[in-house]
DNA sequence: CCTACCGATCGGTAGG
DNA sequence: CCTACCGATCGGTAGG
């Protein structure tokens, strides 16, 4: 790195701006770094001196960026715990009003959301007992609104009979595992690519709870619904007798 | 199993025998406290001071019943590991042709798999980098099983016109995610029970992959048209409910 | 940012 | 000789 020597007078200004720079570059590598080791290894299961090595930095030297171990596993997980409701909120202003694109697109946001974050969310998973509480409520609230938008959204679509699932909360935890659980699989680059990945699961949700076509135009009205199980009635008594055959 | 008690030469043979028996039921409470206690803090964040207090030892004591802590480690994850290659096969034994029932019947026997053993999947999570080099072996081929299982699962269904998928690979981690994630939201005795979730979420599984039009692929056997008719009575329910307001 | 340290606590083991 | 531990402390290393 080039050192100013001429100008005396500009030269601690100068400093200052590239030594900030310079700062916040090394700042973000050993989160970076960080983050990787606490996803591999666990929070008690990685040391200052791992992180140190990685970054070329003695143990100590960690110590000038970030107050201690805790401090940094703060600022890791910081944007992660507030990103979920910041986001909601901005897909609720373009959300489609029917249930099934309103899920679908739901879906997608929430796939983005989490492999835009693949590692912190591994982190969040191993280290969530060493959160402080700040941190940890504000994810709890997170997961929380999550789960809620989802039941919403369910409950929404059963009143409008355009959905079926026997509980909502049920089919709801349902479908954040599959979401949540891309966190743990998609590389990118090997197989599909997330925005095929985020719109065949999208797709796969949306089925597990939608009224089969046919099916929906049976549920308008009370009678017609009672006819059609009165069909299914007899097609499974065939189906019984057809077992015992 | 009988032991002589008046003989006092067998004497000795009787202390053993009860001998054994305290050390194994110590053995068992030391695993199973410290499989919570890993779960909740990491593997790394978990001391064996903190184990030996949960079950009212020294930390000294440990170490009679395990060589130390990575032993320990196994000794939980020890079942863990192999268990879901052997209830495949079980699975297999019995497990339908059709591509809709086989699909179900997999989906319910790996969620009671997974819940059966709902702290070892969580200490799995957390512990993978620290578990020795063989069980993690066996546990990555569980894993690729029963991936491989659900792919063939998937395939079959598509190539018989039965099942539509836009990349089967995709399609069973999501089905994998929806089954593994129970592990972190089930609770006995707080909303519905395993059973029906299992049986819930079986059949979202089910239908987030089955050609959509077949209505009468509900139909193909008895339980799995009780149940759409019992999802077709809550949507009966639901539309009665809305006339009424 | 490093060297040189501290109080404490880690996993593991000695003798009794 | 063995068992089921305990109190104390080992060499190293943690966070700070």
């Amino acid at each position: 790195m080039h050192k100013p020597e001429h100008h005396k007078k500009s030269e601690s200004n100068l400093d200052e701006g590239v030594r900030d720079k310079r700062k916040a570059l090394v700042e973000k590598q050993i989160m970076e770094q960080a983050c990787l080791l606490f996803a591999e290894k666990g929070y008690g299961g990685t040391t200052l001196t791992d992180i140190a090595e990685t970054v070329g930095l003695t143990r100590a030297a960690i110590y000038y960026y970030f107050r201690n171990k805790e401090n940094l596993l703060e600022a890791i997980m910081e944007d992660v715990t507030s990103a979920p409701i910041r986001e909601i909120a901005d897909w609720a202003e373009t959300a489609p009003n029917e249930s099934g694109g309103r899920l679908k697109s739901f879906v997608e946001m929430r796939i983005r959301g989490v492999l835009s974050r693949q590692a912190q969310m591994r982190v969040m998973e191993v280290a969530e007992a060493a959160l402080p509480a700040e941190l940890a409520q504000r994810h709890k609230a997170g997961k929380r609104r999550i789960l809620e938008e989802y039941r919403n959204i369910i409950k929404e679509g059963m009143l409008r009979g355009e959905f079926r699932a026997q509980d909502d909360r049920v089919a709801a935890l349902a479908i954040i595992g599959m979401v949540n659980w891309t966190a743990s699989w998609f590389t990118a680059g090997r197989g599909k690519e997330l925005d095929e990945v985020a719109a065949q699961i999208a797709n796969m949700a949306l089925q597990s709870v939608i009224m089969p076509q046919s099916r929906n135009a049976s549920f308008v009205d009370a009678p017609t619904a009672i006819q059609t199980l009165r069909n299914d009635l007899d097609q499974l008594a065939l189906l019984i007798n057809q077992d015992k055959a």
